[in-house]
DNA sequence: AATGAAAAAAACTGGCT
DNA sequence: AGCCAGTTTTTTTCATT
């Protein structure tokens, strides 16, 4: 169902969305029409989930990025535990990891003050929630949501 | 340099990118062009980093998702540790943590032992790494690049 | 599934306010 | 900065192979 064509166009535009069909088309080898056809196939099939911005956090004063662990009472309050922690904006991502009953958290924030002002009346208060460990990140090298695909591990 | 409107625009761009610019008009009560011209604008001042795909993971085989803590001995092997590391596709994030001397790396890979060869083979043998402590996920319920920008703390 | 031609929509340009 | 009107480019549709 996803043969190497397919795959030649999302590494494409893994590389750069936002390219015109055309170029895409161009890159390929084929017409515009048929590029438009897989494009729209690969996302009624889900391989491709959607299209974001990436926006510069520091121009938006957002630098600080935090791993936060949570630590919970384990009784099942993940309903509504995770459901407020999908509501925090600052939250961009929250992982249930193997271990003691516990939540990881990438947060973003404008500085240490505010992360930890977000920690003390947003998270910790959360019903469930018996601590948070979190680490500052000082410096970051390399973000990007890039998969690899290069591959012959892809469920066709 | 940033206003209201600049700031309407990222937020329904960040809703949902590559939804037509008279689309977005239409939205901010502007015309095409002039919407037009405040997106390069942002592009060019570098508020806008660019576009990216998402594509689902699932699908390309790449579910299990891991964070590595990379211990080093410190000794500014910072460089070459940094470059190797970006170099490999499956590692998503490397950032430089507080604390003793260590990395934070988000990867994703097939299964637990792709991950298991991933780390054995590829992160251990890296020169400066003093060893690993692997977090690994079971369940992720929220996953985005998103940024919180209703505020008024961005850089104008 | 792919193509190519035609139609529709969108992106872009420039002159003007 | 924004708008409008005209131009170019891109996207989309569809009949055909």
């Amino acid at each position: 169902m996803i043969d190497d064509i397919s795959l030649n166009i999302l590494k494409i535009l893994q590389q750069k969305a936002r390219i015109p069909n055309v170029e895409v088309a161009r890159q390929v080898g084929m017409a515009p029409s048929a590029v438009l056809e897989r494009i729209r196939k690969l996302e009624k099939m889900g391989y491709i989930d959607g299209y974001e911005v990436r926006l510069n956090p520091e121009r938006f004063g957002k630098s600080q990025v935090a791993f936060i662990q949570v630590h919970t009472s384990g009784k099942t309050e993940g309903q509504g535990l995770v459901k407020t922690l999908s509501g925090l904006p600052q939250v961009q991502e929250i992982h249930y990891v193997a271990g003691k009953d516990s939540y990881l958290l990438k947060v973003r924030e404008t500085d240490t003050q505010a992360l930890g002002r977000l920690i003390r009346e947003r998270i910790a208060p959360i019903k469930g929630v018996t601590g948070t460990t979190t680490t500052i990140v000082m410096n970051t090298f390399k973000e990007t949501a890039r998969i690899p695909i290069d591959d012959q591990d892809l469920i066709r």
